[in-house]
RNA sequence: GUGGAUGUAGCUCAGCUGGUAGAGCCCCGGAUUGUGACUCCGGUGGUCGCAGGUUCAAAACCUGUCAUCCACCCCA
């Protein structure tokens, strides 16, 4: 294969069956964040460079697909949609209703090296609510997310969350330089993959002591069997003893009094099955307060999905300051989990169309274009047999292969008595019927989806 | 961006220390001119990722390059 026939490095041609998965998938997210009363936008896949990198960091900087327009403008992809949505939200805000929950799924573009579940175009579906400082809009995402996991019928998976105020707290209460804040968090938050000692590296290599290292873990030990909410009462008390700045403490102890809020009410909607990791960081420089996300138990799969607020996104972006929050489901790595899930439904599952119709000779053509047409005024998906001189058996393969439920079938003996064969390709059960029993059979019910 | 593995038919892969390619599945045709998932018979299909080099001779060895996978980095 030469290289030209190939899609672009990081990118991916999706095959019919693939597709029907894929908008299975999505359409099941979409749903549900209609559900929620989130309505959709749409915002240029390209933006500004200079908008997009605004408040990013250098590492993501680097993974921004980036080129120059005829006029020399220099743009790039967006490589996520929150950057856009502080851009829309100060562009529009003043005919959006607030507070203003909008919700999209499109292609995010970044330029990283590829592996198993990370491409360089890929899909990502958010919901975001803008213009709301209570904790209520967390609740409300983390029940979206359960909801749209259940409809997907995810059953591996955990809901970890925590605050971006707390571990500002915990920074400082264990000694650690304001500039040094990133790495050190960085760090914090790969413990679980590399390790007490791993970390300790990771912090020595960026210049900050063994001591320090201990000290935080030393505020973020507790007793074991201690549930959420007493942990965060003894952290309160820690802090406040160890952070001599004032505005630091309060800050510190305004996310405890957020996560505890969030832990109160996640039993009255039987979420409590979301847990506080005092060690979850995430990336993204914007979060300012709760952080939350959602991983599959299969370690090699990781986390799909990841959330938070970020108050100061709007601003940045030059409009009045409004409390924001959002979660971003990692579209790409939802169909891979339902892939290897249901690896044989995947093959079967429909195209689109329900029935197809054969016609014998020339002489149904009519009859059987009528009846496709009767058929989708109905709303019942009927496809036609396009060939001139069908074959019943090459047609009635052809539908198998299409994964189609129905053929029908139409010859001189339909015709004359105005009926038609409808057979059932599952059960190779036939029966001849008139045109309305056959659409009362085949009539579209409800089906879950995935 | 760094390190490693891999690249042979549409798919999964075999091909030993160099001697100009093979299997299974798929596909197409037939046994079966109003009936598909089974059986049998026959058939199509590959400048061995690409470009150089070594050699009488390269799918195999060397170099470069592109792509995929894995680890790091970062993240969905």
């Amino acid at each position: 294969m030469s290289n030209l026939i190939q899609p672009p490095k990081g990118t991916r041609d999706f095959l019919p069956q693939e597709m029907a998965l894929r908008r299975n998938v999505m359409d099941t997210i979409r749903e549900c964040f209609i559900l929620y009363g989130f309505v959709e936008i749409d915002s240029p896949v390209f933006e500004y460079f200079e908008l997009l990198s605004r408040k990013c960091g250098e590492e993501i900087e680097k993974e921004i697909y980036t080129f120059e327009d005829k006029a020399k403008r220099k743009l790039g992809l967006r490589f996520e949609f929150t950057s856009p949505l502080g851009r829309y939200y100060a562009t529009n805000r003043e005919k959006l209703t607030k507070p203003f929950k909008r919700y999209m799924i499109g292609k995010v573009y970044r330029y990283e090296n590829t592996q198993m579940g990370r491409y360089r175009e890929f899909y990502q579906a958010d919901a975001d609510i803008i213009g709301s400082y209570d904790m209520s809009v967390e609740l409300e995402l983390l029940d979206l997310a359960v909801f749209i996991l259940a409809k997907l019928r995810f059953n591996d998976y955990e809901i970890i969350i925590n605050d971006r105020k707390i571990l500002d707290g915990i920074i400082n209460a264990a000694g650690i330089e304001e500039t040094k804040k990133g790495a050190a968090l960085r760090a914090i938050d790969k413990i679980a993959k590399i390790g007490k000692d791993g970390v300790i590296k990771e912090f020595q290599k960026n210049g900050i002591g063994r001591g320090k290292y201990n000290s935080f873990i030393k505020i973020v030990s507790f007793n074991k069997g201690l549930d959420d909410k007493k942990k965060l009462l003894i952290l309160k008390e820690r802090l406040n003893e160890a952070i001599k700045d004032e505005l630091i403490r309060n800050k510190a102890v305004e996310g405890i009094e957020e996560l505890l809020y969030i832990l109160k009410n996640i039993g009255a909607i039987g979420l409590n099955f979301i847990k506080y990791d005092p060690l979850l960081v995430r990336g993204l420089g914007y979060y300012t307060g709760p952080v939350f996300e959602i991983k599959s138990k299969d370690v090699s799969i990781g986390s799909f999905a990841a959330g938070g607020r970020y108050d100061n996104l709007v601003e940045l972006y030059g409009a009045r300051p409004e409390g924001a929050c959002g979660i971003s489901f990692g579209v790409e790595r939802m169909i891979d989990i339902v892939m290897q899930r249901d690896e044989k439904a995947v093959k079967s599952l429909p195209l689109s169309i329900k029935l197809y119709i054969v016609y014998l000779s020339e002489n149904e053509r009519l009859y059987a274009y009528k009846v496709a047409k009767t058929l989708r005024l109905k709303g019942i998906g009927a496809e036609l047999c396009v060939s001139g001189k069908p074959d019943i058996g090459k047609e009635i393969k052809y539908a198998d292969k299409k994964k189609i439920k129905y053929v029908v079938i139409i010859g001189e003996k339909e015709v004359n008595e105005n009926k038609l064969t409808l057979k059932n390709l599952h059960t190779r059960e036939e029966k001849f019927l008139t045109l309305e029993e056959a659409i009362t059979q085949t009539a579209l019910k409800f089906e879950d989806r995935m």
